[in-house]
DNA sequence: ACTATCCCCTGACGGC
DNA sequence: TGCCGTCAGGGGATAG
């Protein structure tokens, strides 16, 4: 649920906020937050006392970038937040970062699925995402493929920060059916897929994303962008460029909603 | 080298 | 009222 519009909303919260603050501490409420190929006391060491010199997005990674080039990486997956300075302890907490002044980043998890991370200067951290990757290498990518249109727009290794939501949304947008294969797509219907998803994306990171369940911006109020939705959730309910209702199905092991009549 | 399926986890919700 | 089964979904592991 977190996918490329609600983590750019949460970055562009956290980047002036965090930005030049040295971190003092790291206290980890919850050892498996830190993902396997990180050790904890690693964790420590690489990152107490460095400077965040700036907060960026990769794919659906929070990534804050240290002075001595070394970072430090958040994944929400579902259902993990970043607090800034919040009030009390809540159920769930994982993780905190210390800052001078007594200022706090809380990393909360209901579901334990999301993970910290300490990298180098130099390993890659996702595919190019759908704001960054041009129409030709796109259109390269759905060449060898045989899988069903969603579920390939859900793949992160081939572009990055499309979710479930989205997906559903991009193909309403673009007008085709999600159980297409990739392979049977004209190079016209490619390109409607490739500028559906920069056109939703960037419409849903200006109305800072999209509140279904457990998504919340930084600032707690709930992202816009559910009100504008097309497809997602709205099983029964008439669509809005047809008429005709909205259907739920499963692709791909994912629940799936898309109009029938214009979706081909 | 590709694709499909299972699994991790907690909370919300519906049926009885 | 309470118990139980199902679902939510990102992505890694594993099976095919």
């Amino acid at each position: 649920m977190p996918e490329l519009p609600e983590v750019e909303t949460i970055v562009r919260f956290l980047n002036p906020v965090l930005s030049g603050r040295k971190i003092l501490d790291v206290e980890i409420f919850y050892p498996r937050v830190i993902h396997p190929l990180t050790v904890p006391e690693d964790l420590k060491r690489k990152i107490i006392g460095r400077k965040i010199q700036r907060v960026e997005r990769a794919g659906k990674n929070i990534v804050l970038n240290l002075s001595d080039g070394n970072r430090v990486l958040f994944h929400l997956m579902m259902t993990g937040k970043l607090f800034w300075n919040p009030k009390g302890k809540r159920k769930h907490d994982r993780l905190c970062l210390f800052f001078s002044g007594g200022e706090k980043l809380i990393f909360n998890d209901i579901r334990q699925f999301g993970f910290c991370r300490a990298l180098g200067s130099k390993e890659e951290i996702s595919s190019p995402d759908f704001l960054q990757i041009s129409l030709a290498d796109f259109r390269k990518k759905t060449e060898k493929t045989e899988r069903k249109v969603k579920t390939f727009l859900l793949d992160q290794k081939k572009a990055s920060g499309i979710g479930n939501i989205y997906a559903d949304e991009i193909l309403w947008e673009a007008s085709v059916d999600p159980r297409r294969p990739v392979k049977s797509l004209n190079v016209k219907e490619v390109k409607k897929i490739f500028l559906a998803a920069r056109k939703i994306l960037k419409l849903a990171i200006k109305k800072g994303g999209t509140s279904s369940r457990d998504y919340r911006k930084p600032d707690g109020s709930k992202g816009g962008y559910y009100e504008f939705r097309k497809a997602y959730q709205r099983t029964g309910e008439k669509c809005r460029r047809d008429g005709e209702f909205i259907k739920k199905i499963t692709v791909g092991g994912r629940s799936t909603h898309f109009c029938p009549r214009h979706q081909k």
